[in-house]
DNA sequence: TATGAATGAGTTTTCATTCAT
DNA sequence: AATGAATGAAAACTCATTCAT
C-alpha cells in the first residue's frame, strides 16, 4: 500500500521535474541563460517560483540538466544510426540523417549544445558541468569514428586520411551547414536553398572528397 | 598650432573610444552580452563607469560597434583573398587560410560573429543591426561564390553541382571546423589534431568531392 | 475556510499598498517627484526596494495613484458640502469649510494637488494622468458652478458677474489664501493671522462683493 | 588704462553671469530644480560646464540668485504701483495690475516665486535662501499694507476688516486666480474666461466686498 | 510540498562637481 | 578663465533566492 503511494508521489515528482525542464529549455533557447528568469520558467512551468528550488538548487543546475539531456539525445540518436545494419556507408549516411533530425525536431537542444558554452561556461561556474560535456562529445565522435574506421578497413572510403581527421571533418561539414541554416545565412536575399538537400550533398561530397584519388592542384 | 592640438585631442579621443571597444569585444566574447556589465568593461578600460557614456551611448550601441568592427574585418579579409592574384582554386585556398587567419588572430572577432544572434541578440537588440549584421554576411557569400563561378567556368570544379550549394558547402565545411576547435572538441581525450591541417584538409576533401566524377553508392 | 484566508491575503495587500501610498503621499511632498527616491519610499514604507516593484510597476505608477487619490477626495468633500441642505449660501460657506478641511487635514493632499503640475508633471509625466487630472478639476468646478448659478437664480447672489466668473472668483480667493498660509508668508514677521478667520472672511468678502450694489470709484 | 581693462573684464564677468542666470532660470522653470541639469544650463548659456563654477559655487546657489532676482523684480514693480500717484484705490489698482504683468512678462520668475519651494527648499539645503525670501515676501506685502491702511484713514475702504487681514485677502485673491490660470484650469472644457478681465472683477468685488456695509445672512 | 511576498545585491544610466590642460 | 573629460555616488529597477505561511 504504503509501495503504491510512494510510487505515485515518485511520478508526480518527475511529472514537476519534467514540467520544469521543459520551460526551462524553451526559455534558456529563447533568452538564453541570463536573459531568462526564474519566475519566466516558473510561470512557464505553471508553479510558483518557491516550488522550484523544492526540485533544483537553483538556476546552475537547471541549465546543468537541461544541456546534459541535450546530449543524451544526440547520442542516443547517432549511436542507434551507428549501430543500425548496412555498410559502413550507409551508417554513415544514417548518422548524418539522425543529426539532420534532431536538428529539426530538437532544435532547442541543438542550440543549447552548439551555444551552451555562452551562456553559462563563460559565468565561469561551472567547470563540472563543460567537464561532463565534453565527455559526452567524445562519445558521440566515437561512434562516427568507429564506423569511419570500418569504412576504411573496407575500403569503402581511402586511407588518405587519418581516420580521426575524416571523422572530423564529416562531422564538421555537417555541423556547419547546419550552424550556417541556424544563423540564417542560407535565408538571406532570397537564396532558394533546400537544407535536406544541402546536408545530403555536403555528406556525399565528403565521402567522394575523402575517397578522391588524388588531389587536383 | 590649434590644429595641432586639436589633433591631438582628436586621437586621444579616438584612443579612448578604441581602449573601450576593445575590452568590450573581450568581455562580451568572455561573458555574453547580458554577462559583460558595464561596470566590467570600464574597468577593463580602465576608466570609471561614467567616462564611457562619454563614448557611447549606451551598452548597446558599443556591442552595435563591436559587431560591425568584427564583419568589415573578415569581409576585408576575404575580398582581399578572393581578389589576389591566381586561379580560382588557389585563389579559394587563399579565402580558406584568410579565414582562418582571421580565426587566429581575432578570436574575440570570430565568437561575435558565431554567436551574436544566438548568444547575445535574444533581447530585443536593434533589429537595424541584425539587418545590417545580415547584409554583411551576404556580402561575403558572394565573394565565395564568385570564385566558385568562375572556377567552374573555367572548369577547375565539376558544375555537378550548383554553384551556390557548392559555395554554401565550401563555407560550412570551414566554419564547422573552426567551430569544433572553438567548443573544445578537437583538444578533447588527448586527439593530437592539428587544427591548420585539418582546415587545409577540409578544403581539398571539398575541393576533389565537389569535383568527383560520380558519387559513389 | 478557503474563502477567509483568501480574504485575509487580500487585506494584507492593501495594506501593504496603503502603507507605500502613505510613504509616498508624504515624500513627494516634502521633496517633489524627483527629490523623494525610491528607497526613501520604501525605507518609509519599510520595506526592501524591491517590495515596492511587487505592487506597482514603477515611480510613476506611484505618482499618479497618489495625485488621483488626493483628487477624489477632494471632490468627494466638495460634492458632499454642495449636496448638503441649507441655501445656496450657507452650501458655498460649507464648501469653504470642507476645502479649508482637506487643507489641513490631508495637507500631503492639498500640495500634491496645487503643485502636481507645476512642481513634478515637468518631467514628461503620463498625458494620460495629466488628462485625467483635469478632468477631476473640471468636476470640482462644476459642483462649485451649480451652487452658485442657484444662488444668483434665488437672488441670494447678484447677477452682476457671470456665473462662471463668480465661481472662480470664490475658489481662487480661497485657493489664494491656502496657498499664501502654505508658503508660509501669513506667519512672517510675528503677523498674528488666524487662518480659519481669514478663509471665513475670505468667503464672506467675495459674496458680499459679488453682490455689492455698484461699483465705486 | 589698467582701470579701463579692469572695467571691461568686471563688464564681462558680469555678462557671463547674466547669460548664466538666464539660461538658469528658463531651465528651472522648464524642468524644475532637479530636472535641469548643469549641462543643460552651460548650453543653454554657450559656456562649459566648468566655467559655469568660475562665476558661482554651484546648483543651489545659482536657484537662488534667480530666486531672489525674481523677487527683487515684483517687489519693484509692487512698489514703484505702491508710491504712484493717486487715490489709494487707484494705487491699489495699479498694484494689481502690474502683479498681473508681472505674471505675463516674467513668467518664469512667477513659478519660481510659486513653487520655488518645491523644487529647492524641501531638499532642505537652504534654510539662508528661504529666510531671505520669507524677508522680500515681508516687504512686498508691506507695500500693500501701507496702501490698504492709507485707503481705511481716507475712507475709501471700511474698517470691517483688520488692514493687515484686508491686505492678505486682496493678494490672496490675485494670486488665487493666477494661480488656476497657471494651472490651466481656467481653460479647461471651453471655458471661455478672459484671464485680465477676471484679475480687474476679483479685485473690484475684493473691494466692493471688504468695503460692503454689512454682512448678508 | 507549494506559495509568492520579500530581500538586497547588482544592473544600467545620470549628473554635480573636479581638475589637468 | 575656460574647457570638457573624468569621476563616482546615487538613481530606478531587476531578479535569484529565501522563508513564513
Amino acid at each position: 500500500m504504503q509501495n503504491v503511494i510512494a510510487k505515485r508521489i515518485e511520478a508526480e515528482k518527475q511529472e514537476r521535474i519534467e514540467q520544469i525542464l521543459k520551460a526551462a529549455r524553451t526559455l534558456f533557447v529563447k533568452k538564453g541563460y541570463l536573459g531568462a528568469t526564474m519566475r519566466d520558467i516558473a510561470q512557464e512551468a505553471e508553479l510558483s517560483t518557491g516550488a522550484i528550488y523544492v526540485y533544483f538548487s537553483g538556476k546552475d543546475e537547471i541549465y546543468a540538466k537541461v544541456c546534459e539531456e541535450a546530449f543524451h539525445v544526440v547520442i542516443g540518436l547517432i549511436k542507434k544510426a551507428a549501430e543500425s545494419p548496412g555498410t559502413p556507408r550507409e551508417r554513415l549516411r544514417a548518422i548524418c540523417r539522425e543529426y539532420y533530425s534532431f536538428y529539426t525536431d530538437y532544435t532547442e537542444y541543438f542550440e543549447m549544445l552548439t551555444f551552451h558554452d555562452l551562456g553559462f561556461t563563460r559565468r565561469g561556474q561551472s567547470e563540472e558541468l563543460t567537464d561532463r560535456l565534453k565527455e559526452l562529445t567524445t562519445q558521440a565522435i566515437s561512434f562516427i569514428h568507429d564506423v569511419v574506421v570500418e569504412a576504411i578497413e573496407k575500403g569503402e572510403l581511402s586511407n588518405r586520411y587519418d581516420s580521426l581527421n575524416a571523422s572530423f571533418n564529416l562531422w564538421a561539414g555537417l555541423e556547419g551547414i547546419l550552424l550556417l541554416d541556424k544563423m540564417g545565412y542560407l535565408r538571406s536575399r532570397g537564396y532558394e536553398l533546400d537544407l535536406e538537400e544541402l546536408v545530403a550533398d555536403q555528406l556525399e561530397i565528403m565521402l567522394s572528397g575523402i575517397s578522391a584519388p588524388e588531389r587536383v592542384k
